[in-house]
DNA sequence: TAGCTGGGAA
DNA sequence: CATCATCCCAGCTA
């Protein structure tokens, strides 16, 4: 018996219980995403763009099939197996490279061509046909181009190489200031060479996925110092922003005058400029123009880096379409969007090159190893009334709020009442009740900044070892880290969001001590489609969720004490 | 000039 | 699915 069933619909089932689990998770993760985990089997699917980046990380089909044929129980249904060789083969037909004037598509299959040239909005995009095999494509409309031919299913191969952009010599440091010596750790230098190798043409553009606390920023200073070239830093928020600038100043021979921080405090420039997406997309309101934009875009970068990647905003995928020529570095936890616009990370920012498996992270140690447990709670029988008459969107609410989470939150943090506990949720409501219920300090957007960090340092030296903290906790990289985290409500199925919250608690503990990951769910509701919803993505990593009825949190309770 | 508050955006 | 964040800017006080 082996692990793996394929099924004609394209989905693959994985028996989860099998001894060889983890090798064939390891070989789905090169091409399939995960869809569903339940219990026993979990569903991967296997997509265009999953293909594509796999097509992309110079993976065959013929390889992968053959893979795939070792791990599976039964024949591969043909229609399958035509599927990843037809997808994987149309990567690398269209080419795009430099011309004469703009830019050349060519296309090894006559036929595509003919196709894409007699498409509306690809047509737009062409400057003239040159030959059956090849058309001419103005300069600016690389980006444009490749997001239209990835829609259409014609993946292109960005050849077309990149401008150097301002030199910039600097190193990392070996030696830190304060003393400690400084290397890079093996996987750290391996992404940074994942997206430098492969030359002028190739070696220019792509995506590392890391997770939290894997150190992403060195990762970019690496590739930074393997470039030598004045960069661009886009950031999610000012905090990040500042975060970067820090790790210039402390990790690389750069100096204060050559890296910038260009925010609504700050606009100063540098060869190393940190600047928010958000200032990016600013535009005075009733005008046409982005004037932050047009002023960033005058320089001559070598090199633009988007931090957190997956939460790239719909205003800066314009423009990232209207600077193919620089390279781009996408750094992130998780490459999912809820938006679904992964296709567009992929044709403007480049394929994924690198990815971390956490558990393999974990095992080397540089991240805690987590238990990750589903509580689930029942509602009350008011609550299943209200519940019962509530219109949809209601429902989620009712059942995010279940009273009884409060009680399953008292128990966990008595049962780790030695560790850092973070209790993190979505309504300020329910997370005002459960603080004032432990006694706890509450944080949320409204809390100014001072008094934010006051209670960070207090929680940082122990002082306090219970924090209650709003969505404020998927965004401040000054959050300290904790042992333990109560996931009591969460954004709508969100798998970014769940990663970033065990993220809170990835760093390395003590010897034997583990991290603990705990998700309160309403049963029989909206609530559990939700978490499982969210789950996916640890699950993928090859987290287990350890499912209890907050009946058997009691008795363990119990239990431990006698 | 710095620091705070509130509105607006996406 | 809506909520709650964020950031940027303008305008105020001292």
């Amino acid at each position: 018996m082996r692990p793996v069933i394929v099924q004609m619909d394209g989905s693959i089932l994985l028996d989860v219980h099998h001894p060889q689990v983890e090798a064939a998770r390891q070989v789905l993760a090169k091409f399939a995403e995960l869809e569903k985990s339940p219990d026993h089997f979990h569903t991967y699917r296997v997509t265009a763009l999953s293909l594509w980046n796999a097509a992309a990380a110079g993976h065959r089909a013929a390889e992968l099939i053959e893979q795939l044929k070792t791990l599976s129980r039964y024949e591969l249904p043909l229609p399958i197996v035509r599927f990843i060789t037809e997808t994987m083969d149309r990567y690398g037909i269209l080419e795009l490279r430099k011309g004469q004037h703009g830019l050349i598509l060519a296309s090894s299959d006559p036929l595509v061509l003919t196709e894409i040239t007699h498409h509306k909005t690809i047509q737009g995009l062409v400057r003239k046909v040159l030959s059956d095999s090849a058309i001419e494509v103005p300069l600016l409309s690389r980006g444009a181009i490749k997001v239209a031919l990835t829609k259409m299913g014609y993946p292109v191969k960005d050849l077309a190489g990149y401008t150097e952009g301002q030199p910039l010599s600097f190193a990392l440091k070996r030696h830190l200031s304060d003393g400690r010596s400084f290397f890079l750790r093996d996987y750290q230098e391996r992404a940074a060479n994942a997206f430098h190798e492969g030359g002028a043409l190739t070696g220019g553009s792509g995506v590392l996925t890391l997770p939290c606390g894997a150190g992403k920023t060195v990762i970019g200073l690496r590739a930074m110092e393997l470039l030598q070239t004045s960069t661009l830093i886009l950031a999610a928020n000012v905090t990040a922003a500042r975060q970067w600038i820090r790790e210039c100043l402390d990790k690389t021979t750069l100096t204060e005058e050559e890296v910038a921080e260009y925010s609504g405090e700050s606009k100063r420039t540098a060869p190393v400029t940190v600047a928010t997406y958000q200032i990016l997309s600013y535009r005075p309101r009733g005008q046409e123009d982005f004037p932050h934009l047009t002023l960033l875009s005058e320089h001559n970068w070598g090199l633009i880096i988007y931090d957190e990647v997956h939460l790239l905003p719909a205003p800066v995928f314009r423009v990232t379409a209207e600077i193919q020529a620089r390279r781009r570095l996408g750094l992130t936890a998780t490459l999912v969007r809820e938006d679904g616009r992964e296709d567009e990370v992929f044709s403007l920012i480049g394929p994924k090159k690198f990815d971390a498996p956490w558990k393999e992270l974990e095992a080397e140690g540089w991240i805690a190893t987590a238990i990750c447990t589903e509580v689930r709670v029942t509602l009350t029988d008011i609550e299943r009334r209200l519940y019962a008459q509530a219109e949809l969107r209601e429902k989620a609410r009712i059942a995010a709020e279940a009273q009884r989470k409060d009680d399953a939150v008292v128990e966990l943090v008595t049962r780790h009442k030695d560790e850092s506990v973070l209790v993190i949720g979505q309504y300020v409501d329910q997370l005002q009740r459960i603080a004032a219920r432990l006694n706890a300090p509450l944080i949320t957007g409204s809390l100014r900044q001072k008094e934010r960090e006051r209670l960070y340092s207090a929680f940082r030296t122990g002082e306090i070892h219970v924090l209650v903290v709003s969505k404020v906790a998927n965004f401040s990289i000054d959050l300290p880290d904790a042992s333990v985290a109560i996931q009591v409500s969460g954004a709508f199925g969100s798998r970014q969001e769940e990663a970033q919250r065990l993220g809170r608690i990835m760093r390395p503990k003590a010897e034997g001590m583990l991290a603990h990951f705990y998700t309160l769910v309403a049963k029989e509701t909206k609530d559990q489609e939700f978490a499982l919803s969210r789950q996916r993505f640890l699950t993928e990593q090859g987290y287990e969720y350890q499912i209890l009825d907050q009946e058997e949190l009691v008795l363990q309770e119990v239990t431990q004490r006698q």
